[in-house]
DNA sequence: CAATCTCCTGGAAACGGTTCCAGACTGACC
DNA sequence: GGTCAGTCTGGAACCGTTTCCAGGAGATTG
């Protein structure tokens, strides 16, 4: 059916290993065999089985990725980059959306964990437990989480809190809502944990409202606790909530900025494109995705090497869906 | 390292065929050594290598899906209900994004073919002969692309252009622009043919601009050209082109539907966000995905049969963007 | 010219499973 | 009790590739 390397070397007139060697290291084989192997090769239009190539090397050239939505722009974008750059380096991408639920990126990692050398986990929403487990097997690389022993990529959330709440408080607001996302997710609490912290530091009212998924639907189904706990500014978890906070704040016939101001997070393209344009801590989602990557590749590759985690910096974008506070 | 077969065997006391038979079909061994087996395979944990599996049985377990551009929400949920169908019926998928590059493709589908028992195609850019030369080797389901001997998923662009172009006329624009995507792409070709045809039986003035490419960008930058043809309505290739439209014509101060209407196509989520909301011609996203693992499964394990094209409704969702043609 | 060394090659084993085949054991039937 | 069918088991071969090992050929040296 398939051509294999058989094929190859009965055509070229060598053995199996000639054909190997002359594919691994060209120099390693006399000229004339090479030719007559790469003859072959061309005339059978040869490709080597990667997958009967992982069981001889324990090397799969396979990396899995992990994430809860694809669905979310950002993940897309991160993924996107992160198979780029997999690519790249010439490793292929097996790819899982979970749909936030955890007991599936469980089961999920574990049936794929010998057909990949590593996972890079998006937010993974495990328990530390089973992420220790995991990692016992396969060398993983965390996105959007930060725990003990895992090289990691994630976000200065609290920079970016910091920025966002120096901005609302400059432009008058002292009661400000948080709508939470999963309560299973570490940005989640991160982001709560830099916003708390801030909050107290400039005097700010910090009202928590949620959780929510972290989706459009989210955020319309929480906008109006937000309006019904008077405050004149909110921060989405991401901004996916944020956008369904204008919707149904615009379908309420709330005024954006005017009766109240709306915060998003990462800085995905269509937080540009709403009107108001929703301002945003943008994250580089690309660069999650290609550090990730390559924080993976070496642990891959020097498994015992202290674990790296890169922190990303967060940028406040000010578009026009902030504004000076309504006065009360 | 990891946990084999043989690791099984030799804790349960039996050979390694019979963990094989025990875990393929458990009736076929005796109740005592099945007890024995199944205690092992928890005891350590064990789960069979696919990899390995798919040597000896010559099925994988896994798709490949191939997209053009992760980053279009479109196929982002194409994918996302592909990957959750494919999970559902035991299957694995690789993904790769080709960044809307033809040669990528080529390289990409040779390299995952031995690795994969059947390919999604999304939107394929290569040409129709090298689609055959894959097809030799592997099952493929074409989705967005309808060519000579593929089972594909298609949508009945043709219809959702007489809806739309309908609509327009009776709200009495009679010059339209449609902004055409990408030459290579079978959708945009198929969209504009329903579109031409269309316009004929109604009378009503075509005029097309682009190629751009299928992003905001694209949009953005085609904008100008637009307004620009005195156009009073324009069809854009998607929606992302057309959310860019909107966007250029906002910062130009040009009112959306007052001076001009747009319609988008594929009815992504954001469509529905933007202000004015866009009327768009809406496709079942989710379905395209699961109908085409479907088909693809269909005719992995009948190769024979008559390859099945499934043409899926489009379905026109009137929102602000469009409204009556301003008189000129 | 023989001995050594280098370079290249083919054969064989291994990776982790599956499946075919032959043999052992059980029970039933005559 | 012997035969036979039927059930269950372990051994071996195989999937496609890599890699180790031994050996042969040619070149180099004494």
């Amino acid at each position: 059916m398939a051509v294999t390397i058989k094929d190859v070397a009965r055509l070229a007139g060598v053995s199996a290993s000639s054909v190997c060697r002359t594919l691994a290291d060209p120099g390693a084989v006399l000229p004339g065999t090479r030719e007559q192997v790469e003859k072959a090769v061309r005339e059978l239009g040869y490709y080597p089985n990667r997958a009967a190539r992982g069981l001889s090397t324990g090397r799969t050239g396979n990396l899995g990725v992990v994430l809860p939505d694809l669905a979310n722009p950002f993940f897309a974008s991160v993924v996107k980059a992160a198979q780029t750059q997999a690519r790249r380096l010439d490793y292929a991408v097996f790819l899982s959306d979970i749909d936030e639920d955890p007991a599936v990126e469980t089961l999920l990692i574990r049936a794929l964990a010998k057909q990949v050398d590593g996972f890079l986990l998006c937010s993974p929403r495990s328990s530390d437990d089973e992420l220790r487990a995991f990692a016992g097997h396969t060398p993983i690389v965390l996105l959007n989480r930060r725990i003990g022993p895992f090289p990691s990529v994630t976000v200065d959330a609290a920079d970016g809190m910091r920025q966002a709440l120096t901005h609302l408080h400059a432009l008058g607001h002292r009661r400000v809502a948080y709508v939470a996302g999963p309560r299973s997710s570490w940005s989640n609490r991160e982001r709560l944990r830099g916003l708390r912290a801030v909050a107290g530091t400039l005097g700010v009212d910090l009202v928590e409202v949620g959780n929510v998924p972290p989706t459009v639907e989210g955020g319309v189904s929480i906008a109006d606790v937000v309006l019904a706990s008077t405050v004149t500014a909110v921060l989405a978890y991401n901004d996916l909530t944020a956008l369904g906070l204008l919707n149904r704040f615009h379908a309420r016939s709330v005024a954006v900025p005017g009766d109240i101001s709306v915060i998003g997070f990462d800085g995905i393209l269509l937080s540009a494109l709403v009107s108001p344009a929703l301002t945003t801590i943008a994250v580089e989602m690309d660069r999650i995705g290609r550090v990730g990557v390559d924080l993976l590749l070496e642990t891959m590759t020097d498994p015992g090497r202290t674990p790296i985690r890169r922190v990303l910096p967060a940028q406040l974008i000010v578009r026009a869906s902030t504004g000076p506070a309504r006065p009360s």
